[in-house]
DNA sequence: AGAATTACCTGAGCGC
DNA sequence: TGCGCTCAGGTAATTC
């Protein structure tokens, strides 16, 4: 599942796979995603350079004269440059065709991704407008969080799980921060102490970015045939119910909020 | 406003 | 082998 480390990692090697490159062809062969592919896209796009790729939370926003093409990968949503005629498979619903024989295809099974059009500011878009702060931006930091927090009963791994407080903090990484910074994940957000923000927040920063460092590494998507999968042993607690904790030895347990699975060391997060 | 719930979708894993 | 079931989960929309 894309989480944001893959969102980043995917950004950098599209922005240096085709930045320059000119679309040629567009190609929807799905467009019933949770949020219809605009079929305006066929014409819209031909002509047009890619400039650049950025990034909000989990959005890709590629840059296309003047507009831009905003893709989300949603839980299974995955994006390969292949060359040209590749024969599409299963689930491959767009393809933008690039000069130089170039296809970025976008290959969604479950189709929670979400690909749409727009001019102006792309930040201004209604479905980015309320996003929180970038968790790896200067905005974020513990004193924002515990600002963020105080009125809030919700459980606090909801609550940075909400992309209106911080952008594209996902279950996985949710799970590890907290694991890391010894929270438990239920404690009701406005319950933590200053310093516990400041810890959380910081986790938080360091373990997406430490993903975003290895992802680069091996993330070579560019001749990737396949999705990348997580290694099972990738993370501390994500996963991992029943299992020991690696701090304590104890049993990791489950719990669910706001209907995800969450796990946890009840030792080790207080 | 904040919290809770639902809808969207298919592959994997399971019991039988 | 295959059927039916449950689970996984990001986000928008809806309801309370």
């Amino acid at each position: 599942m894309p989480e944001l480390p893959e969102v980043e990692v995917t950004r950098r090697a599209l922005a240096e796979e085709l930045t320059g490159a000119r679309i040629e062809a567009v190609v929807i062969r799905v467009p019933k995603l949770r949020l219809a592919i605009p079929s305006e896209l066929v014409e819209l796009l031909p002509g047009r350079m890619l400039r650049g790729v950025g990034r909000r939370g989990k959005y890709l926003l590629l840059s296309c004269g003047d507009g831009w093409l905003v893709i989300h990968l949603g839980m299974t949503g995955h994006l390969r440059v292949l060359p040209a005629g590749t024969p599409p498979g299963k689930h491959d619903h767009l393809d933008l065709v690039f000069s130089g024989d170039r296809c970025l295809r976008f290959n969604d099974p479950r189709k929670f991704g979400t690909v749409f059009w727009t001019t102006g500011d792309p930040h201004a878009h209604p479905l980015l407008v309320e996003i929180g702060p970038e968790p790896l931006g200067g905005d974020f930091s513990g004193d924002y969080l515990f600002s963020a927090s105080r009125t809030r009963t919700v459980a606090v791994k909801q609550l940075i799980m909400k992309a209106s407080v911080v952008a594209g903090v996902g279950n996985i990484y949710a799970n590890e921060a907290l694991f890391i910074s010894g929270i438990s994940p239920s404690r009701p957000a406005g319950s933590l102490s200053r310093e516990e923000c400041n810890r959380l927040a910081s986790t938080i920063r360091t373990v997406l970015q430490k993903s975003i460092d290895q992802g680069s590494t091996i993330m070579d998507f560019r001749v990737a045939e396949e999705p990348l999968r997580y290694h099972p042993l990738a993370f501390r607690v994500y996963g991992r119910r029943g299992e020991p904790c690696f701090g304590c030895g104890g049993k990791l347990e489950e719990v669910r909020l706001g209907n995800r699975s969450t796990v946890y060391c009840p030792a080790c997060q207080r």
